[in-house]
DNA sequence: GCTGAAAGATCACGCAG
DNA sequence: CTGCGTGATCTTTCAGC
């Protein structure tokens, strides 16, 4: 994933400083006309246009979407749910099974006690107690614990450094 | 937050069947035209531009952005942290620590033994050590139990029904 | 990086439920 | 009265060079 870039330097996918500036100005706002992304970086229109195809060819930017109110769409109640699973469950049967779930927003194996640790997203609280049941439901499921989320803090795609 | 609609029935700020495939359409594709929305939506380019426009005043959108791979960036590594403060520590207290630390993606309050859960994004062990370090360091932090992210299964947003 | 042709965004206006 | 569609105009994109 990482290469060796020309100084000798670690660099990540040869991305150099205006690249991952483009990328913190599409961050910020992704409809940003190429020319007011160019002047803020210093380069012209055309050209912040083929580092943005590049940047995409090469998968260091994924695709374009919209930042959305998750309460505004009914997701009011979210929760964290760690899986304690079998003896031998492999990370790909945890993710079939939980691909079943549209409220799993996030899944991850983990080291410590859990083997995996989901993050779902609920309209309320009926509907979380249902989620977390057909997940505990999975053959390979132990146990689980869940966290229900108070309040949110923060909330970022990437660190903003 | 939400409100009553005409006929009595719930619905989350007014959002109607076409406001809810439109955010659909522009979670797929942010810099989709709005010709063509208006194609898979049964609208016209201009009508949806008014409700974009809309739901941006309203709230439910809150920016456009790109999706970019955190490993490209060089976020290769990732925790999740629960942190067990001491008696009488407020939210806001957590808040504003945990802001001082941009490796910090996402932090809420939760139920259960621990107090809070923190996601941490770093370029390799020994930073998320170090972040590890200056979050325990804080006055009103009693113990953190980390779990370290073996691999990713899902990441999405929001549910995608 | 610049330029020109093609495509998209945006606005005012007219019209329907 | 709110909301859609149409057509004119202005901006942006994009493929030459």
């Amino acid at each position: 994933m990482c290469a060796r870039a020309g100084r000798g330097i670690q660099v990540c996918v040869e991305l150099d400083q205006l690249d991952r500036a483009i990328i913190r100005e599409l961050v910020e706002d992704a409809r940003a006309t190429y020319a007011e992304i160019g002047q803020r970086v210093g380069l012209s229109a055309p050209a912040v246009k083929r580092r943005v195809d590049r940047l995409q060819e090469k998968g260091a930017i994924k695709g374009f979407t919209v930042r959305v109110d998750p309460a505004a769409l009914g997701w009011t109640t979210e929760a964290y749910v760690e899986l304690f699973c079998r003896g031998k469950t492999s990370p790909a049967d945890i993710a079939t099974a939980v691909a079943r779930n549209p409220e799993v927003v996030s899944a991850c194996t983990i080291t410590g006690e859990a083997d995996a640790l989901l993050h779902i997203r609920a309209t309320d609280m009926r509907h979380v107690e249902q989620v977390i049941e057909r997940i505990a439901a999975e053959e390979f499921v132990v146990r689980t614990k869940s966290s229900i989320v108070l309040s949110r803090l923060v909330d970022t795609p990437l660190p903003t450094s």
